[in-house]
DNA sequence: TCAAAAAGTGGAAGCGCTCTCACACCTGTC
DNA sequence: GACAGGTGTGAGAGCGCTTCCACTTTTTGA
């Protein structure tokens, strides 16, 4: 049981008016103190704080945020569809960091959704508007050109993951993707394959591409030339169909890099239908390593995709930003990625 | 290769007086004219749709908010952890359906998360600020008087499940968790199981509570009244905990119904750890079928959650409702669940 | 044909806030 | 005692937009 509340205030808000009458000084003087304010003497302070309590009063933030220029929310713009944003381990990592981040500086995170690759009218709009004072870019395609739009809209904004074009406009962090399609190839090889085969990711991402050419460098380091890869789009049925079709074209594979755990457990699936052990027939390494690759049977050996890291980092680099505390000069972040060894290789 | 682009319009944003200039009307009619306008002029409608093309122009939201008092955007409270929220397919169905809906209207959604049951004051100021136009609440929690708390608020909301106290004061839309416990206790009594026990959710959810006393229903129809209750927390930890410990104190447990499928993943996981085999030694029920109970080993016999209907449902509703279109009575939605058999019961 | 109604327009008043600027009031210091 | 330098304070000017209201123009009906 809780004691009986005090009477409601009047369910219209109290404006910043209100406050300075009751707190008997002038708007200037209560909009400072409400402020955090310097300037304030301590009775001016006292007063205005016991107003705001008794009114109940929060400032307006469409009033505040008209002369400050300011709106105190970033916007994370994701081109992927509800589904995939929801269900793919990646961005649950990414946003959860992102939202810790902004949390702790009291800014609010707006989710810009759009289509596949589709960053609409919708959303540049929003941006360009400045509803937020600052955007935060995650796996963008290559039709998108959102490092040359944002550039040109002036608005601070950080990409989490290499930009197609423009790397040079914009900041952003990054997973060193080539070292881990390198690593991953190397694996394989350490292990005795010599018919390996990839599961790419799409190929108008970079992270796709940067995996595959470090797959293949790693590859023609070791004399092992023949290319066999196949596409798929990050999901699970994806990996499935893109493993099968490879399977058929090169029965003989003994070694698979599959782009994304999630990729990765539909490769599994394909090569148990196909009545293929893992890892005795063929040797699965899978990247990302997000909570999917210690489930899959059997545990996928897969490289670390440092995500929480990369959307802490680039939410950090964002708001200093906003804040102006960075020099202009775009800045490019590559983060570590590493073998982490399990069952299937 | 694109063509050239136009020379960039003025970084500095137009306004609403430049495109009435450029229009060569007066600002009202500009106004009008941009907010699809009645009562302008085909001449009019021509000349402010020019002007905003070549100016590039974007409403100012603050201004426009301050205003209208509206702000074209929804509050989602989640009071929960960050790491529950992108983890546990509940959220990912519930918020995937909400921006879907959202979407369709030009609506943004504002994430707020609190801690666990944690309803803070930066989560109430926001609400009392009137930044969002509405909030849907979801997994609240018996301390938070969410409920109680937004009724005072006089904002418009609806809960995703049915709240605490004060659900006469509050529109929601909740799963027909009674029913569903007690069909997971005929599952299991219809397999034979008279030995059963239950893993329920955390004791400050009604979800959980309701599950729990449909299952307890379920048992005392079939005179089958000795209660084992363990409590988890939603995850799949503690499922796995919970477990342990009931088994500990009823080794012969023969049928085992776990409030959610994250659980019951758990669950399984200590079964098997204690060397008991599913179904055959204990059968088990779980509760969601949002993807995680088909690949568990064996797959989950659960009890559908139509969370991504509820959440369809709520948020036209809380829509509804801001425009003013529904009576201002709170109306409660149930939904209906029902059994999905595989091979655990 | 003319009055009445309808349609379109612009002036101007704010929405609630921040922040510049001028002013009043205190210290100290020579 | 006069002056420089603080430190608080309040008046007031907007930020960019919507909308009321009064007005002019056009359309309509008898």
């Amino acid at each position: 049981m809780r004691p009986v509340e005090p009477p409601d205030p009047p369910s219209t808000n109290a404006t910043l008016d209100d406050v300075a009458r009751v707190a008997g000084v002038s708007r200037a003087t209560a909009s400072r103190a409400v402020n955090g304010g310097a300037k304030v003497s301590a009775r001016a302070q006292a007063a205005v704080d016991a107003a705001v309590s008794t009114l109940n009063y929060s400032p307006n933030p469409a009033a505040r945020s008209l002369v400050t220029r300011r709106t105190d929310s970033i916007a994370v713009v994701v081109p992927e569809p509800e589904d995939r944003v929801f269900t793919d381990p990646f961005f649950a990592g990414t946003l959860r960091a992102v939202s810790r981040v902004l949390a702790e500086h009291e800014l609010q995170m707006v989710l810009l959704l759009a289509p596949r690759g589709a960053v609409g009218d919708r959303t540049l709009r929003y941006l360009r508007g400045r509803h937020a004072d600052g955007a935060l870019v995650t796996s963008h395609h290559r039709q998108d050109r959102m490092a040359h739009r944002l550039a040109e809209l002036g608005l601070p904004s950080v990409f989490c993951g290499r930009p197609w074009s423009g790397s040079n406009l914009v900041t952003y962090v990054d997973t060193d993707n080539v070292e881990g399609g390198r690593l991953a190839a190397e694996a394989l090889l350490a292990r005795g394959c010599r018919r390996i085969g990839t599961v790419a990711g799409p190929e108008d991402m970079t992270a796709s591409v940067d995996r595959l050419e470090g797959w293949r460098a790693g590859l023609a380091a070791a004399g092992v030339l023949r290319d066999r890869v196949a596409h798929g789009d990050f999901t699970v049925a994806g990996g499935e169909r893109a493993t099968r079709a490879l399977l058929e074209e090169h029965p003989d594979l003994d070694g698979l890099f599959v782009a994304s755990d999630l990729m990765a457990s539909g490769a599994l699936n394909a090569l148990r239908a196909t009545g293929r052990r893992v890892p005795q027939d063929v040797a699965v390494v899978g990247f990302d390593d997000l909570g999917v690759a210690e489930h899959t049977s059997p545990p996928l050996t897969t490289l670390r995709n440092p995500v929480a890291e990369m959307a802490d980092q680039a939410t950090r680099m964002l708001i200093q930003q906003i804040r102006g505390q960075s020099s202009a000069a775009p800045v490019r972040v590559v983060m570590p990625t590493a073998l982490v060894v399990r069952e299937s290789c």
